[in-house]
DNA sequence: ATGGCAGTGCCTCACTGA
């Protein structure tokens, strides 16, 4: 069993990349963040993707923000947002896929250290892992996806000279990653590949793709049990190569 | 090396993203 996370930045404009995407790759499970998109035209979709096999789920809202699970098998329990905390901003679909919890989360960007944005982001970060801490009591089997907007360490930027300390790559960002970490999931990502300059995001601008001048800010951390069975996980270029892309490229983990 | 790109929407600009 494959899944993946892709930011696809408005699924309206980019639902042909997704859909020939899942077609080349066969992936089971794809976690999307920033439809873009309001739920009248997220059910418009649901046809779309039945009729290449896969069922849709989703949590969208006008303009901004917006999350979707994407699955060839059913998808159980469905959960929006992160329970009993108050938040207009749709960033959290969560399903249970042949045993194993989904949670797909668009993490808050946060903008720059002195924004109100920023104390949103670290108070959302807070309150994404204690509902992560609560589904790992009741699923050991658990993969957290999506567009985390934190780069974990400074390898993980094209270049540490300007990205050390800024957004993405602060102090308190990083620690609510490490957060993360600790209650026992593992990058899966780091878990198999140390090579420098693998990145997730690239600007659209300066042909940041082409220079390799990107972010790995998306990612997939994976339970110990999950992790036991996950052997590979590997970030998909193509889609970023396409006519008219996302800034974000696809990550998969493959799972015994 | 971030003004410069891209998407959305009460659309000839403002807001957001990372």
């Amino acid at each position: 069993m494959q899944i993946a996370t892709w930011n696809v930045n408005s699924l309206k404009v980019r639902l042909p990349h997704v859909l020939d995407w899942l077609q080349t790759t066969g992936c089971d499970v794809l976690g999307l963040q920033e439809l873009k998109m309001d739920n009248a035209a997220n059910a418009k979709l649901v046809a779309e993707f039945a009729a290449i096999g896969y069922n849709y789920v989703y949590n969208g809202q006008k303009t901004y923000n917006g999350v979707a699970l994407i699955s060839k098998h059913p998808l159980e329990n469905i959960v929006m947002d992160i329970p009993e905390y108050e938040d207009v901003q749709k960033r959290v679909i969560a399903a249970t896929i042949n045993g194993v919890r989904v949670i797909c989360a668009y993490i808050v960007n946060g903008e720059s250290l002195t924004s109100d944005k920023y104390q949103y982001k670290l108070a959302w970060l807070s309150q994404l892992q204690r509902y992560v801490a609560a589904e790992l009591a009741v699923y050991p089997e658990l993969v957290l996806l999506g567009d985390y907007n934190i780069a974990p360490e400074a390898r993980d930027t094209y270049a540490p000279q300007i990205w050390e300390g800024q957004v993405l790559c602060s102090a308190p960002e990083r620690a609510a990653f490490q957060g993360l970490i600790d209650l026992g999931l593992t990058d899966s990502f780091r878990h198999f590949n140390q090579e420098e300059r693998q990145f997730t995001w690239w600007d659209y601008r300066n042909m940041a793709f082409r220079r390799k001048q990107g972010l790995r800010i998306d990612h997939l951390l994976a339970s110990s049990a999950l992790m036991a069975r996950v052997s590979s996980c590997v970030i998909d270029t193509a889609p970023r190569k396409l006519e008219r892309p996302s800034d974000h490229t696809p990550v998969i983990i493959t799972l015994n």
